[in-house]
DNA sequence: CAGGATCCACACGGATACTG
DNA sequence: CAGTATCCGTGTGGATCCTG
């Protein structure tokens, strides 16, 4: 994982919490994981439900994204014996308190995604310069 | 206990934060961008500090992480034409007020972060029996 | 309906060697 | 010192077909 050397070891509170940030990254930080954990928010969901709602995700993906929620304890996963078959996907009390941290980086990017692009387009521009 | 919500569409504005999310995740939920941003938080620092301070990333990788950082408008570049060159780094405001946010995270994954790999394990015990 | 199983493309990222 | 260039393994994720 991520070794730190301790040379010019800055804030030791601020090197915990890099480290941290970089773990929860590493387990949220793929392509659909945030994105379903905040539309489970207003509840219970079932699995085609799910997919509609993200959209553009594979069946496949959202497999594996699912199982892995549910193996980090994030979201539950109820079988309904019925046939056809029904699974509804719910957020737990962990699921839930990741939700506040997740919109908190959500207000942050509706105020700077266009600054974001804007210094992108620029950047762009100055290297075709070249 | 599962008393079902009606099917609701989710709020529009949530909708939208999701999706916002997702871009922000999407340029900063790689393996080392936030970690470097957290790291400038306490002013400049050269290429090979970042890289001691960072430790396990490989220059390429630095460059390359550095470089979409500096394109996305988080991080200015500035070098210095002498004999050894030198570069430094350095957070923008934009960059700064992204460390806001990425602390939340982090809070929440100093606090929760047990949680999730007892989950983990309990999970993989409950797999294995299969 | 809710997946499992397969195949495959490509982006991500590590290791190494070289340069102004 | 601060990169570039190149090679290459791996993981991530899409597409497709199959099943209880």
């Amino acid at each position: 994982m991520l070794e730190h050397k301790e040379v010019t070891v800055p804030d030791p509170r601020l090197h915990v919490d890099c480290r941290k940030v970089s773990q929860v990254l590493a387990r949220i930080g793929d392509k659909w994981s945030v994105l379903i954990v905040m539309l489970l928010g207003d509840g219970p969901h079932r699995f085609n439900e799910i997919k509609r709602m993200v959209g553009g995700i594979s069946q496949r993906m959202l497999t594996l994204t699912l199982k892995g929620l549910e193996r980090d304890g994030l979201v539950t996963r109820t079988v309904f014996p019925t046939i056809p078959p029904r699974v509804d996907y719910e957020l737990t009390d962990l699921g839930r308190s990741l939700r506040e941290p997740v919109l908190g980086l959500g207000q942050w990017a509706q105020t700077h995604m266009a600054e974001i692009e804007e210094a992108r387009v620029k950047f762009d521009r100055r290297v075709e310069r070249t």
